[in-house]
DNA sequence: CCAAAAGTGTTAGTAGTACACCCATGA
DNA sequence: TCATGGGTGTACTACTAACACTTTTGG
């Protein structure tokens, strides 16, 4: 069996970046780190790829592991590899970003794992180049969720439209005229009406709505320009 | 020191798809690999991330060594870390692209580096999973060129307006109407109209045009959608 | 003088934006 | 009954898309 002679191997690990959404403001989920170096320090959800294991894979199985998180919107970012960027050893990383509902996990996540939410303001103090990774994901979001429907994956099953929108403006750190909002969410025909309504945020309440999934993944490609100039967002 | 234990360390490799124009038609570059193993098959250009090298000067160096390109437009595309994707030894490979004035660099690359120019519809059978980098590649040039002036990297420094619809004609395998393409194109004040004329392909002649580099930068965010429907691109 | 490509303007339709009032209900 | 947030329609503007003729000049 040939091999590569003369080249050195270096340590691959994956970094998830989970965002989450309560309602209210854009949220990340960290960790304690639970190893050496650094260990207790604040942290992305990190782990090494296994010398079997397919880099996806890897991300997946890293995220389950210390979230529990089984089958959420997954993905791959960019690779960090600065040499310097983990002073313990010459280690390159895959990050990724994940999108989920949070209070499908809320109690899990402090609960079992001892995960936190952090509003983005508000972050502490990374390790390594967590933070670099955390701001292009933010911007990847920014630019991405312009034109699919990715946002979705952060709101429960059921919804209404003016948390989307509320969803949006978060997002996008601006406000939107709600007529307008309305007509272009529904213009796209992803939504489902229920006949249900969500009575906690006001008097006379908002209909919910689900996603329509098979449009969903057929429209996934098409979505509409939410933003008023596309030109501000770096990919 | 501390170290990580019982991880195990991969191979990091990079691995560059270079697309040209000339004039005609969108060709990326290929070169016979030097080493073992599948040493004189046809390959992307690749090499190894060295131990105390970032990625992207890996990337940055292994082209330059491979085809003496430097200073070209070269960007991350997507890590490629199936366990089995090289037989030799469990490799993975970060895949970035670059896009570069053909003419500028054919007869260099031919006489000194043997790498040669293919269509893309007549790539002969590549090693490993460089075809699917190669597709990958593409979908993600023609999903950018939708909204970031990319494509005039392909381009020479004086270049006409027929030759750039030209251009977007043959990455978006459709025609537009050359009124249209003209306004839209000048719209963008990215253009610096020149008094001399391009008359090798037509008796009338047409003008040349260079980019105006400083708004290049600042508008590089801001572009317009060239296709009709964007929705057909996958990210 | 004619073939071949360059260059240019107008109109109609569509999509986006701005804007204000009524509705339902719990307290 | 009133305060709160939900829901809807219309007019204006700007952009996009469709379309055809004139210009230049080398052979």
């Amino acid at each position: 069996m040939i091999k590569y002679l003369d080249q050195t191997p270096v340590l691959v690990a994956v970094d998830c970046i989970v965002f989450g959404f309560d309602g209210q403001d854009l949220k990340v989920l960290l960790i304690k780190r639970g190893f050496e170096s650094e260990r207790d320090r604040w942290s992305l959800m990190g782990g090494f790829v296994k010398f079997d294991e397919d880099i996806d894979q890897a991300a997946n199985r890293v995220l389950e592991q210390l979230t529990g998180l089984e089958g959420v919107y997954l993905e791959q970012l960019k690779v960090f590899g600065d040499p310097n960027r983990d002073p313990t050893e010459r280690t390159i990383s895959i990050s990724y970003f994940a999108l989920i509902d949070i209070h499908q996990y809320e109690k899990q996540l402090n609960d079992d794992y001892h995960a936190e939410w952090f509003l983005i303001k508000d972050i502490p103090q990374l390790i390594f180049d967590h933070q670099e990774m955390l701001n292009k994901a933010l911007r990847k979001i920014r630019y991405k969720a312009a034109f699919h429907p990715i946002l979705f994956e952060l709101l429960p099953e059921k919804f209404t439209i003016p948390q989307l929108q509320y969803l949006y403006e978060g997002i996008y750190d601006s406000t939107f005229d709600k007529r307008n909002f309305s007509r272009k969410i529904l213009s796209t025909k992803l939504l489902i009406k229920q006949l249900e309504k969500d009575k906690d945020s006001s008097k006379k309440g908002a209909f919910y709505y689900t996603l329509d999934k098979t449009r969903y993944i057929d429209k996934f490609q098409a979505f509409l320009n939410f933003i008023p100039n596309p030109e501000s967002l770096i990919d």
